[in-house]
DNA sequence: TCGCCTATTTATAACGC
DNA sequence: TGCGTTATAAATAGGCG
């Protein structure tokens, strides 16, 4: 969104991806948020950059409780799993 | 988004609730594919639903690698907490 | 360097099949 | 019951001060 349609590639100026990270971070958690709520999910959301600090989200739940239940899972039925090999359009 | 405005709270009908479920997951992990991009950032995403099964997003890294380095994490300098009290607007 | 503004692009709630 | 379409709400890239 925005004033012109933007490639998803890293962008390369500091200054704009610091800003870039800081707007889009914001947004995400709100996603988050939202999704947490609206469908009785519980969502865990970690991200490290480079250069900012460490970010959490996590809904009702705590970030331990949802990691400990996901490190819990038996087996390993850990489906659903997308990487970065998920590209949508 | 859409026809309407949404008042963000639980989704009563439960099939709503799945179709918004699958909708704004894949949204929200379109989201943070991007930002994972756009910014270089490690981006972990861990969705446990009631219904559906468990859904995972992760960049360049796995999602095992993420959580280790956020277990790791010396002391519990793990600032930039949110939870469900970050609301926006 | 930072926060606010707004033209545009996106995401998506209801619909239509 | 699902999947594709459309009207509308939201997110946000680039500007401005």
């Amino acid at each position: 969104m925005g004033r012109v349609k933007l490639q998803i590639k890293m962008i390369e100026n500091t200054t704009n991806r610091q800003v870039t990270y800081s707007k889009r971070r914001n947004g995400l958690i709100k996603k988050a948020y939202e999704l947490s709520v609206l469908c009785d999910v519980d969502v865990a959301l970690i991200m490290f950059s480079p250069s900012e600090r460490l970010s959490l989200f996590s809904g009702n739940k705590s970030i331990e409780e949802i990691l400990a239940r996901y490190v819990n899972l038996p087996g390993h039925e850990r489906g659903g799993r997308f990487s970065s090999a998920f590209l949508l359009s």
